[in-house]
RNA sequence: GUCCCCGUAGCUCAAUGGACAGAGCGCAGGCCUCCGAAGCCUGAGAUUGAGGUUCGAUUCCUCAUGGGGACACCA
């Protein structure tokens, strides 16, 4: 990767002029603006800052050293290094994506095993916007850590155990009549629609809820994952149950013993607390009742140490706004455990619009967009799109006539289409490919000098870095970004530029170009699970 | 009341403290005898407000203001 190379360039260099320890963490970014080279590093004006000398002087010295290694930096604006790529390096790059194919961008292999648990939602109900949301990030999130190396395992968690399984057996059967309502249950109107659907069922279990609701429960799970997989194209290797993998298998038990004997417990009022303010939560949390029963932060503490003890060194964890609350006390049983790395992304809500007003969604009074229903509407690339182009902490207003309406003016399409057009090329110089008398002694860079072809080989080589990147910060709306500028790229060079011509050699490297914009184009695509049309 | 997130163009969103704040949609114009016009080009159009830190602030801090969310021995 040439960032990388020219970072530690720029670093030695500081480090002989300045010495190691004053050379500061800097930036090194691919500016937009073309006049500003093709990296700008700003390190001249941070050590300028650290030694009170001037930026100007900084950077100038900087540029004079570097003269003497393969890159040639210039002093521009307040003090910024602004560097070319030579055409060693950027040919030699250019055909690494030509070389290793759909693998271009993939990192080699790491011992790091991450784990993204996402979704998760509870199986007493279908899933909601927010769920989906949830769920394009991970999923993409989880194929990035792969092209960056990592070992990675997609997590579903599911709460199938405990009071709200009861409650929803109880909900069934109060809209069956069996019982009475009450304030707390479900209400939604899929409650009724299963409930119809499934008479004898309730009949069968009209004394046991709890039974009841670990039925309901499986079948929702069911089409829980039948609308991830097979409607949304979202990937997990793993479904564990709370009940069957958490407590049967005892580890709520063994995360309890493990705080227990970290002197970490305490009780109160009969029930058992773990000191989470020790490690940065507002209030210490309950982890077994009065009444004896494990609490959901138990369940999850085990769950966090069953996911330690299957040798993960990080674990991300995405969840909704409405788990806000509970990152803190989640966080410090991590590091109670143990687990080395542990993150937890909040994505932000969803507002349901109807033009101009809101609508108040609520998944227990049964009012929300179903995912489902959106994924049904504009299809499945659509919806993948809307959300991963949003950082996960926008708060997103949604409004499903709009989505709708402008579902066929879609981003996604813009991108597709180049993907599209770039194979169609391809197919086109296949067939009329003149017969090459003799490979031509240039270069393909030699060859390739227009101001479009230039910007799309730079734009094509930036992909790894994208990923190492986003690997990093998980910013999956960086990718989307990425895409859509590679396709602008792409548009650009395909209106000013010819790829067949009569110039045998000019067209043999303007197919290399375009051969390079499908496989990049179709990484990044499969990395954001977005699907790869051969014809729109 | 306490805590978290967000206020950027008419709309939906970008921008590790950096150079002229960028896209898409919409709007006004222009471009197909030629590889796919779902495209390209041109134009109008924005940082909620007031202070502060800094050589430099959309970004960090304080206050104000508007919106969303979280604050159980529920999950």
């Amino acid at each position: 990767m040439i960032r990388a190379e020219l970072r530690s360039a720029i670093a030695a260099s500081a480090a002989r002029l300045f010495g190691k320890e004053q050379v500061p963490d800097f930036s090194l970014e691919a500016p937009e603006n073309p006049e500003h080279g093709d990296y700008a590093a700003n390190i001249a004006l941070l050590l300028a800052k650290k030694l009170g000398k001037n930026p100007l002087e900084v950077a100038d010295a900087l540029a004079a050293d570097l003269k003497n290694s393969q890159w040639a930096a210039s002093v521009a604006g307040p003090g910024f290094l602004n560097f070319k790529i030579s055409p060693m390096f950027l040919e030699k790059e250019f055909k690494e994506i030509l070389k290793r194919k759909e693998k271009y961008g993939s990192a080699p292999a790491k011992s790091k095993k991450i784990q993204v648990e996402f979704i998760s939602a509870n199986p007493t109900g279908p899933l909601t916007l927010a769920n989906g949301r949830g769920g394009f990030l991970g999923d993409a999130l989880a194929n990035i850590f792969l092209r960056a190396g990592y070992k990675t395992e997609r997590e579903y968690y599911v709460n199938d155990a405990g009071n709200q399984i009861v409650t929803l057996g109880k909900s069934l059967l109060a809209v069956a009549g069996v019982i009475p309502e009450e304030e707390q249950f479900y209400k939604g109107e899929y409650i009724k629609t299963w409930a119809a659907g499934h008479a004898s069922i309730i009949k069968k279990f009209k004394n046991n809820p709890e039974s009841l609701g670990k039925a309901a429960a499986e079948d929702f799970l069911k089409n829980i994952k039948k609308v991830i997989e097979k409607k949304s194209g979202i990937r997990f290797d793993r479904y564990t149950s709370e009940d069957r993998d958490i407590h049967k298998k005892g580890f709520a038990k063994k995360a309890f013993e493990l705080f227990q004997k970290k002197g970490l417990m305490y009780e109160k009022e009969g029930a058992q607390w773990l000191k989470t303010t020790d490690f940065g939560d507002d209030k210490d949390r309950v982890l077994m009742t009065s009444e004896g029963y494990p609490t959901y932060f138990l369940a999850d503490a085990g769950h966090y140490l069953e996911t330690k003890l299957r040798k993960f060194d990080a674990k991300i964890n995405i969840v909704g706004p409405d788990h806000y609350g509970y990152v803190k006390r989640i966080q410090a049983a991590a590091e109670i455990i143990g687990l080395e790395e542990s993150e937890v992304i909040v994505t932000q809500a969803i507002r349901l619009m109807h033009g101009t007003e809101e609508v108040k969604m609520s998944k227990r009074k049964g009012e929300f967009v179903e995912f489902e229903e959106l994924v049904d509407e504009v299809g499945h690339d659509t919806a993948r799109y809307f959300f991963l182009e949003k950082s996960p902490h926008t708060h997103i207003d949604f409004d499903l006539n709009l989505a709708r309406e402008r579902s066929t003016k879609n981003p996604v399409y813009y991108i597709q289409y180049a993907y599209v057009r770039a194979q169609s090329i391809l197919k086109k110089a296949e067939s009329s490919r003149p017969k090459s008398k003799r490979a031509g002694a240039k270069k393909t860079l030699e060859l390739l000098q227009t101001v479009e072809e230039r910007a799309l080989v730079k734009k094509l080589i930036q992909f790894p870095e994208i990923i190492e990147d986003t690997a990093k910060d998980f910013a999956v709306h960086r990718v989307t970004r990425y895409l859509l500028l590679l396709a602008r790229a792409f548009h650009n060079f395909y209106e000013k530029n010819r790829v067949i011509t009569a110039d045998a050699d000019l067209t043999r490297a303007r197919i290399e170009l375009d051969k390079a914009v499908v496989i990049v184009l179709g990484i990044a695509l499969d990395v954001l699970g977005v699907s790869k049309p051969k014809k729109m």
